[in-house]
DNA sequence: TAGCGACTTTGACTTGGATCAAGCATGAGA
DNA sequence: TCTCATGCTTGATCCAAGTCAAAGTCGCTA
């Protein structure tokens, strides 16, 4: 809520990104080296910590980002406060809609995260030179669209337990520990946020936490560690496919 | 459910697709003539009739269409038969998800429809070689996911009556009776799509569409018909903005 | 014109999740 | 050490929407 650092300024942040590093494979592995030292001029690194608004609902955009570290959450919220995160972004992933002056949506740092600043104009210029940046951006899209729609079906069709276990599979499938049966990782989400992004209550996503724990599919360790000793199980507890 | 014609087979139905005309301004006209030649000469106009099942869910791709007349709907299933409807997709929309082998979907003709199919082999070489037409349909993802997020917020936050009435408002935005006060339409959906498609059960849609109807909301006539007297009115029943 | 099937509405009852209201932990600051 | 704020959990109650069951409506066919 505090935003100490709008990221609409790129001047403020003195580090320059330098080049595609390995985490930096969101946009700039497409470009040719002419144009990612022209990418270079005016891309900034820029550390964010959790909470900090990065654009506001109906705010124009001036700037897109590669997420080189934390999770972005993007939501919508109506007249009356209602909200509804519809989006979780993940590094490496590019963050930010081409081609729409207005944002649709606003987008906030869920964790301390780490961005690489691209001002709007320079990219879009560089989306029309780029056939296979255009395509890398298209891809993109498809796949952010894919995910969004396997969200409808769990916020349309999901009780409260399958909600809360299709969240988690969420969140451990962005998380490189792919073991096999057992995983843990840390929720990049507050109970508050898990509550906006199912479309539940906070209340409703702790009970169901709790029942998910005694049931012996979850533990947790201070709220936020969790360690699941078979996923497969809570896939299926998440509805299945 | 009766599936009378399969999209798939592309030699069943005689009739080629000769130019972009009006109607067909989904992908064609950001062609050069030397492409639309070569596209004509695989493209199948083919009508489909209310209920046909276009692609099921998990089946292999083979073609993409552009929707000439007639409302598709795009619906997943739950391996214990829940449903939801993520899309629905009017003319002139392009349809089908590119660089995917796989339907993530089901697409099935919610009204009579006509498309223009095209072999999925020939459009993906012309996306490759036309940078206008890859952009073209670049936009056309972030559209939908710009809608499918909308949805999103409709599916997560808000009440059985703002759900309807926020689809009778999509429904109205997408016929082109753009009147100021009124409007009037024919509801391309059962109340057994409307419940897929807003995550709720037909009994209900059919109380809210009643309660709508009592408070002068809306008109209905044989079930599909539609005026609604204040669009602006319903819009703000729909949850405002 | 009666009968059948698909679709829709309506009513009575149940229930999952929301709401309201305390508690409990943790950590920061005085 | 106390207090206060923040975030999470737990319990009691309520209500919107689901479920179950019947009855209308319409078109089709025999």
């Amino acid at each position: 809520m505090d935003a100490q650092l709008k990221i609409l300024d790129i001047h403020e942040v003195p580090l320059v990104c330098r080049a595609c590093d390995a985490r930096h494979n969101g946009v700039c592995s497409t470009l040719s080296p002419l144009q990612l030292n022209e990418l270079n001029k005016h891309s900034q690194r820029k550390a964010v910590e959790a909470g900090t608004e990065l654009i506001g609902q109906g705010q124009q955009v001036h700037s897109y980002s590669n997420i080189l570290r934390g999770v972005i959450k993007l939501s919508k919220i109506m007249a009356d406060g209602r909200q509804q995160i519809v989006g979780l972004q993940f590094a490496p992933d590019f963050m930010g809609r081409p081609f729409l002056g207005e944002s649709l949506m606003a987008a906030e740092a869920a964790t301390d995260a780490e961005l690489c600043v691209l001002p709007r104009k320079i990219l879009e210029r560089m989306i029309a030179e780029s056939a296979e940046l255009g395509s890398r951006l298209h891809n993109q899209a498809l796949t952010e669209l894919d995910e969004a729609r396997d969200w409808m079906l769990t916020l349309g069709r999901k009780s409260a337990r399958e909600k809360v276990a299709s969240l988690l599979v969420l969140v451990a499938s962005h998380t490189d520990g792919d073991q096999f049966g057992s995983c843990a990782f840390e929720l990049p989400l507050s109970r508050a946020d898990i509550a906006d992004f199912l479309g539940l209550t906070i209340e409703t996503v702790s009970r169901q936490m709790t029942k998910l724990r005694k049931d012996g599919l979850i533990q947790i360790e201070n709220n936020r560690q969790i360690f699941v000793p078979d996923l497969e199980k809570l896939a299926v507890t998440a509805g299945g496919d």
